[in-house]
DNA sequence: CGTTGAACCTGTTTGC
DNA sequence: TGCAAACAGGTTCAAC
């Protein structure tokens, strides 16, 4: 579910939801996914959030130090595949898989809820946060076309796969890497090295667009992503190749087909998308075309 | 180095 | 209808 659009979106919502506001305490659930939940129960409470960031996939709460004493630091907070990060009036009833409240004192709480448990969350004194997130590659909003073109030439590795690794771009996922490379005509097993200058463009472009457009609509609800106040996100009716096999391309009507790539389902066009010409870059034991 | 497959965990969809 | 397999927005790690 949350990729760079989703996980903006509900950043944008905790920051009129709860910047501002002290925790007063937490509760816990499962706790598996948390680096060290001993850590957050005793250095959380008493601090003020001050701002929500979003980096790549990742949402830090920045949190005041405790009255006086102890220093900055930060909630690092991932959402997997399922996590939700919203605020509720505390007397609402907890959703199921509901694993984290932070009781605010306003008298809502912010919960995470989660049904796998793939995300993450670590309390995080300022240091271990920059160095936890230094590893990460560049944003794709701010990236430049020199920058991104640079990057795709680094690995010798599919467009599909460079789009993905978080060390290279921070922040798209399964979704967007496939309408941005449907938009930019790319095939999702090129190398991306081998793209031509003019499709690196190409693709820094769609990308680009991709992204703003997901976020002004607020994120793709597939099946359950909502944000921070709970509302779904609409953009998942513009998709043009994502869970799209078998229905026509929104350019020429050609089926949309799926195939492994990365590791990962991958939607496209075999028209405006073409196969790989060169043995190098065609996957042996694939399905044909 | 890059790729693949499995693992983490639960819920939903698909297929026989 | 029933049950099992397949699949899901992500990341990591071992093995090739």
């Amino acid at each position: 579910m949350p990729e760079l659009p989703e996980v903006e979106t509900i950043a944008r919502g905790l920051r009129a939801a709860v910047v501002g506001r002290r925790i007063v305490g937490v509760t816990f659930g499962k706790t598996d996914f948390m680096d060290d939940p001993a850590a957050i129960e005793e250095n959380v409470p008493g601090r003020r959030i001050k701002g929500v960031e979003r980096y790549g996939k990742f949402m830090v709460l920045r949190l005041s130090e405790t009255n006086g004493h102890g220093s900055a630091a930060g909630l690092l907070v991932h959402l997997g595949m399922t996590g939700r990060l919203r605020s509720a009036a505390s007397e609402r009833p907890q959703e199921k898989h509901t694993h984290a409240r932070f009781r605010l004192d306003d008298g809502r709480e912010l919960r995470y809820t989660d049904p796998r448990r793939f995300g993450r969350m670590a309390f995080l004194p300022e240091a271990a946060l920059a160095k936890e997130l230094s590893p990460l590659g560049a944003d794709p909003l701010e990236v430049t076309v020199e920058d991104f073109c640079g990057r795709l030439r680094l690995r010798r590795a599919r467009i599909k796969a460079l789009l993905l690794d978080q060390h290279v771009l921070r922040g798209v996922g399964n979704i967007y890497a496939d309408e941005s490379l449907w938009r930019a005509k790319i095939h999702p097993a090129r190398l991306g090295a081998r793209l031509s200058r003019a499709q690196a463009a190409g693709l820094h472009r769609a990308l680009q667009k991709i992204l703003r457009g997901a976020i002004a609509l607020r994120g793709s609800s597939i099946s359950d992503f909502v944000d921070a106040d709970g509302r779904p996100g609409d953009y998942q009716r513009r998709h043009r190749a994502y869970g799209r096999e078998g229905k026509p391309c929104a350019r020429c009507g050609t089926r949309i087909r799926k195939i492994l790539v990365a590791g990962r389902s991958s939607y496209f066009c075999p028209r405006c998308q073409r196969t790989p010409r060169s043995r190098s870059e065609t996957r042996r034991g694939k399905r044909g075309v």
